[in-house]
DNA sequence: AACAATACATACTTTTTAGTAGGTATATTA
DNA sequence: TAATATACCTACTAAAAAGTATGTATTGTT
């Protein structure tokens, strides 16, 4: 007997859910927590801080961001093209929790260590 | 001209990339969540709390939070059977950061709720 | 006139993650 | 003896996320 589905809606009831659902992808936590450090970063900056990130991933993962409201999007009409991108005032709230996150992850990979 | 991949590792040497791949499964977050409020809760309950699981999902996202020593999994020997779930202290660790991301969370939830 | 620099866009494929549907085991109770 | 309760398992499919490859635009520089 399978369980049943109950159609969890588009809307998340559930904060934690919700939460998750705007910083979980593979490449979020990371650029967040960039932009925290570095206050501004241009595209390019940005691409050379993630060497595993394609410039697809890295656009697209972007204007999530920006649909979000967590980042801002700069843009300098000049030729060749510049674009900054920084941390809104809504994405610097989930600084400490990215903090928190990554002191755990720190303490997690001594750990790891150790055992070798 | 595309980025050059530079097959990051296995091993995430990024502590934020390494904490976020731990937890960052569709029921992961709310799973250690209920854990943290009920402090031990069956399998069956679980699946209670999470509406929208079904049971493959949450067996699957249960033994890979063991895996990864964030919970517990107490057997009973019965029948039926029994088995409570808990958090390991390694899980506990990570509640400081739950609950900031669910504050982040409620309070977005409300802005969106004002808009309408 | 060709090239560099920068920030993308897009079609397509692959990989990963999640969902469906069905099944198992066993002591107890009706 | 058949149903009940509980905690799973497994093969298969579908959907979502990520990766590959290639292309565009513009202006200053060589």
């Amino acid at each position: 007997m399978q369980k049943k589905r109950k159609e969890c809606p588009e809307v998340a009831t559930c904060s934690v859910d919700y939460a998750f659902r705007r910083i979980g992808g593979k490449y979020k936590g990371r650029i967040l927590w960039y932009l925290h450090e570095h206050s501004i970063l241009r595209y390019g900056e940005l691409g050379r801080t993630l060497p595993d990130i394609t410039t697809k991933m890295l656009t697209q993962t972007l204007r999530e961001l920006e649909i979000d409201n967590l980042i801002n999007r700069k843009v300098y009409h000049e030729v060749p093209p510049k674009v900054e991108y920084s941390l809104t005032e809504v994405g610097e709230e989930l600084i400490p929790f990215i903090t928190h996150l990554k002191e755990w992850g720190d303490k997690q990979l001594e750990r790891e260590q150790m055992k070798n």
